[in-house]
RNA sequence: GUCCCCGUAGCUCAGAAGGAUAGAGCGUUCGCCUCCUAAGCGAAAGGCCACAGGUUCGAUUCCUGUCGGGGACGCCA
């Protein structure tokens, strides 16, 4: 999972065979001087009509052709067709239709389409994975919530999308690595050191709060604060539990003897590694944003949900290991590429005081900046006291992307950021043309379009379809934990399961309501529980058969699969890889769930069909196997498909008794 | 004020690169288990794809504008 080597590939699919036959035709048409120019398979466009008479696949290439051929789309469809027949030596077409304003049908033949099932078969841990991507090295970066408190519901749906689009993209050919930006570095991790700090000196309170807590919300603290708790500081339970942590241990004891938070040269003498006695780099903040990036880790690990790298800030200040400065560095390179410049300024302090000096400002007007990416004003990135702002630093984060040599940079980002998105892109557009002045070969055509950001709308949480009560900016005081406990039933996956697959049901860029109730019930209602369902029954009817004493057998013989819904599902489970390449073309991950929920309604519609004249296990010998290796294959498809929304897919559905009572 | 996203069935939402008669679930009405899981299936009803222009053989899809809803605009992170 952790390395950036695409997923193995299945060989060739149905639609592929499909597509080079067309691109075949074409070429011979090209040889008798019909068209102009050959086209590569890839380029012609398949879909499968909406109504059966229009056969099983259909192109509307005609329409582009006739432009270049210059003739009318309804001629250039018939010379297809007739060029389609001379080319398809295979035998893969049954017929060729022209239809309506310049159509084309095709009507597959029956070896044709139960040849998918072939397909499946004979791969099936890797069937749907194919090379759309072309290995191109794709860095995706998501959640990278701050360290300085738990997880809520929408970074969880940040979380989803990613790890989801990351699956996807690596079956799609993609070489992608994942990361999460630690903002362990600035004025907020030093809040949360000042607030931690204060819960460890009052231990008397922090207990009696603790215990009061014990039963309460672990965001809202309901007891009182220590004494000179700042105004500002983290208010959350959380903290004074990470104090409780830290109060067992001699090292963070002994920040309690400090008198003073606020006496910078007071914290130099007792940390001297910490030079400057700087809040957010003292032992205690360092310890409290560890010690919460180990339950966001923990969190994210209760959907499944891990990293490639956790990538820290403070290694770009060069506050790790010894290393350098990368973001004074990057100030200075960009200065000297003419990207930022020192203009005095006024500004605020830590502490709000009015600040007057020379700030260095980056560039984001430029002239020569495109349209697209042009900033409405320049943005500081070192304040006049020499402090970096977060900008300075992401700039320096992504500045370390391109040197790693990534061909294409994803965030995903909340979308209140949205008006961040032109900056960061006008930034990459600065640091290609910066890489392009020092010199790096690769940056020949870095441009501000190789960041491309994906925003994710806010997740309204309902229970029973009413308003989950929150603050004032919804889901950003329920925790994401919170939420996967309470929507998790007797099987231990099920919460893991629900919001996984619901959090997939809309595209990132549209609100999401997520229904506490309904994600708990076993229903209809409830999409995920319909596919697992789905996967189930195709397992348990395979296990009948054994039972039946017709276990599936390989190689079976498919011919006897004669009946539309056959040829539908068959049709359905060429289409998965077309499916797999779109998502992830169009980093949309929901396409895969719709996808898996159309297929299972065409599964169970066939399997209810077919109860009473054309089960899948009778005394056809025949019959039963090629129905076998449908149900099979169907089977694989749909654990693949899951699988790649990080869902799983159970032989059984488990505790089917209990969860079917209401609950009360 | 400037900018971004969204307006499709009563509700919640799909409709990739413009294509054929507009799709699903929920809800409503009516049906379907002697038999592979009824956690299922079938059928009916339900639409000026917000509105007005434009682009072309063709627009729910692309462009412009109007109206309506949501959001963003710090020497915050």
């Amino acid at each position: 999972m952790s390395d950036l080597h695409p997923a193995p590939l299945a060989p060739a699919g149905l639609y592929q065979r499909v597509r080079q036959l067309v691109a075949d035709a074409i070429e011979i048409g090209v040889h008798e001087g019909f068209f102009p120019d050959a086209i590569a398979p890839s380029q012609v466009p398949l879909e499968r009509p909406r109504q059966a008479s229009h056969g099983d696949l259909a192109t509307n290439l005609a329409f582009s052709l006739a432009k270049v051929a210059k003739s009318n789309p309804r001629a250039v469809a018939e010379r297809l067709i007739a060029l389609l027949k001379q080319a398809d030596t295979h035998g893969l077409l049954a017929a060729a239709e022209l239809a309506g304003p310049g159509f084309v049908n095709l009507r597959l033949a029956a070896n044709a389409w139960q040849s998918a099932v072939t397909d499946v078969l004979h791969t099936p841990e890797t069937y749907g994975n194919n090379r759309s991507g072309a290995g191109e090295r794709v860095l995706l970066e998501f959640v990278s919530a701050n360290p300085t408190g738990p997880l809520h519901v929408g970074h969880g749906r940040g979380a989803v999308l990613g790890d989801a689009l990351a699956r996807v993209l690596r079956a799609s050919g993609y070489a992608v690595a994942t990361e999460y930006y630690v903002n362990n570095v600035g004025n907020q991790i030093g809040k949360l050191g000042e607030s931690v700090w204060h819960w460890l000196r009052a231990s008397a309170l922090r207990q009696s709060a603790l215990a009061t807590w014990a039963q309460g919300d672990p965001v809202a603290f309901p007891a009182g604060f220590p004494k000179g708790f700042p105004e500002d500081g983290y208010r959350g339970g959380y903290v004074a539990q990470i104090a409780e942590t830290f109060a067992v241990t001699s090292e963070y004891a002994a920040a309690a003897h400090q008198a003073r938070w606020d006496d910078d040269a007071a914290w130099a003498v007792a940390e001297p590694e910490n030079a400057e006695g700087r809040a957010d780099n003292r032992r205690v903040s360092i310890a409290a944003w560890q010690q919460m990036l180990l339950r966001i880790k923990a969190d994210l690990a209760l959907l499944g949900i891990g990293f490639d790298r956790w990538f820290s800030e403070r290694s770009l200040h060069g506050l790790e290991n010894q290393g350098a400065n990368a973001v004074a560095d990057c100030a200075k390179r960009l200065q000297a590429a003419k990207w930022a410049y020192e203009q005095e300024s006024v500004g605020a302090d830590e502490e709000g005081e009015t600040l007057h000096g020379r700030a260095v400002f980056f560039r984001g007007t430029r002239e020569d900046m495109p349209a697209r990416f042009l900033d409405s004003k320049d943005r500081v990135i070192l304040r006049s006291d020499g402090r970096p702002t977060y900008f300075a630093a992401d700039i320096a984060y992504h500045d370390d992307k391109l040197a790693r040599g990534f061909d294409h940079l994803i965030n995903i980002l909340g979308a209140d950021h949205h008006g961040y998105v032109p900056r960061l892109q006008g930034v990459l557009q600065a640091l290609g043309d910066l890489r392009r002045q020092e010199g790096d070969p690769r940056a020949a055509r870095w441009t501000g379009d190789r960041l491309e950001v994906l925003l994710v709308q806010m997740v309204a949480l309902l229970r029973d379809g009413k308003p989950v009560p929150m603050g004032k900016r919804s889901g950003e005081f329920v925790t994401l934990r919170d939420v996967i406990e309470e929507v998790t039933t007797a099987e231990p996956s099920s919460g893991r399961n629900a919001v996984r697959f619901l959090f997939l049901m809309r595209k990132a860029d549209a609100q999401l309501d997520f229904d506490l109730e309904i994600a708990r019930r076993t229903s209809m209602d409830n999409p995920v529980y319909y596919v697992q369902y789905g996967h189930a029954r195709l397992a348990s009817v395979l296990s009948k058969a054994e039972e039946a004493g017709q276990p599936w057998q390989a190689h079976a013989e498919l011919r006897s699969l004669a009946l539309d819904d056959e040829r539908n599902l068959c049709m359905i489970l060429a289409e998965f890889p077309e499916i797999v390449a779109r998502a992830a073309k169009a980093r949309e991950p929901h396409q895969l769930a719709f996808w898996l929920l159309d297929t299972c309604r065409a599964f169970h519609a066939y399997y209810t069909r077919g109860k009473t004249d054309a089960r899948v296990i009778s005394d056809d010998l025949l019959l039963t196997q090629a129905r076998l290796s449908l149900v099979l294959a169907l089977k694989h498809v749909i654990h693949n498909g899951l699988q790649l929304l990080g869902v799983t897919a159970p032989d059984r559905m488990q505790s089917l008794q209990e969860d079917a009572e209401p609950t009360a």
